[in-house]
DNA sequence: GGCCAACTGATTATCGATAATCGAGTATGC
DNA sequence: GCATACTCGATTATCGATAATCAGTTGGCC
């Protein structure tokens, strides 16, 4: 494997994050500094640095003199993820609704649609990131950068979600709780649109109670 | 000035934090690598990746070989940060209230002694500081680690307030609007805490309107 | 046999030096 | 006179090597 462009530390950054999302690097899986350096060819600082970067995202927890691993997400976290979720997103339903640009109605509306094309295929991570880009649609169309970065904070265990749940949900069902977000966000009106939002995502948090202890 | 602890690169993090903080960084000064080598007689590594921890919490942002410089918060960004904060705090009082242990209430009513003290001194950082540390002992009682860490993430702009808002504000006044909060949580009502504590943040953020075009 | 200390291999943390890049000022050609 | 190319000083990005630290293991001692 070679890199090229410049800023190594940028690109072994993605490296790193593509493993994790993919699999290659499983949750508490170890990942040692001087492997990459030899598999990537570069030298140790730009490593290093790419591995704070990460630490700073929460892709990975590091200790002095311990190394890094890839980050458990606990079922705790995981849960307590959804409250907060849903408090932001309907403050981002809120202030979209009354501006929300047609054309980002139509971008909804065609992530339904990618939404329910993999959920007949049984792709659940194809749903995944339709939904990821759904509410990130919305969450910019607020039009607030701090929303936006506080929104994004949670999205990294947000999207771990898949090796949680799993399973048995019923795909083209999550599929379609999207419309009523859609139509109250074409009524441009932000208390509905808000109140949806946050119903929306309380009742995925609410589906994932009863679940293991932890992992 | 030297520094003995282990782990470099987290004491010259301190460090800098300590002079942004202080104002021996102001916003928009350049944190010249080289200098603080010379200064701190260490090498450039730990000073590279304390700049990229602390350009992750905000304090700095950075261009590829344009180097760091301390972050200048914009009065758009400010005003952007009321509307998450509110939406956070109703969170986190709601959550809190039910359950909240007497030694915290205890602990918010000194807190909001200690702001009348400062406030009747003039005192307008001590005020921040106390204020700042109510609402995060609401926050922490809310027993929601990723509230916490979300809310955490808001905090450095909102302290950087100070300089924005420099005067003309009724400090006792201020400190007087947290009594609500406190009865609220007395009752253990979350609804009300939470309703009161949303109303608080935004009769702030509504108060900055109207100040200059940015700062 | 059990326990503590010194050793060992693996890994991270830091160093000092070199390469790459930027911005400004200067020279050059028209 | 003006735009473009070039050079230089300052600074960041990367490198290769060394020092510090950790976890497991071995050896001696009771």
């Amino acid at each position: 494997m070679t890199l090229s462009r410049s800023v190594l530390r940028e690109q072994i950054k993605e490296v790193i994050i593509q493993r994790i999302l993919d699999g290659t690097y499983a949750p508490g899986d170890r990942v040692v500094e001087l492997a990459l350096v030899q598999e990537l060819g570069v030298s140790q600082a730009p490593v290093r640095e790419a591995l704070r970067d990460l630490e700073a995202m929460r892709f990975i927890e590091s200790e002095p003199y311990r190394g890094a691993r890839v980050r458990q997400v606990t079922h705790k976290e995981l849960t307590e993820t959804y409250p907060v979720r849903a408090a932001l997103e309907e403050l981002a339903g809120h202030m979209a609704a009354p501006g929300v640009d047609n054309n980002v109605l139509r971008m909804l509306e065609s992530e339904i649609q990618n939404m329910l094309e993999a959920a007949r295929r049984k792709d659940q991570h194809g749903l995944l990131v339709h939904d990821a880009r759904f509410h990130e649609l919305i969450v910019e169309q607020a039009g607030n950068s701090v929303l936006l970065d506080s929104w994004s904070g949670l999205r990294i265990e947000a999207y771990t979600l898949v090796s949680v749940v799993k399973s048995n949900l019923d795909l083209v069902a999550i599929a379609n709780t999207h419309l009523p977000i859609l139509d109250a966000l074409r009524q441009r009106d932000g208390d509905l649109a808000g109140k949806v939002m946050r119903a929306h995502i309380e009742h995925f948090g609410n589906t994932l109670f009863g679940g293991d202890p932890d992992a």
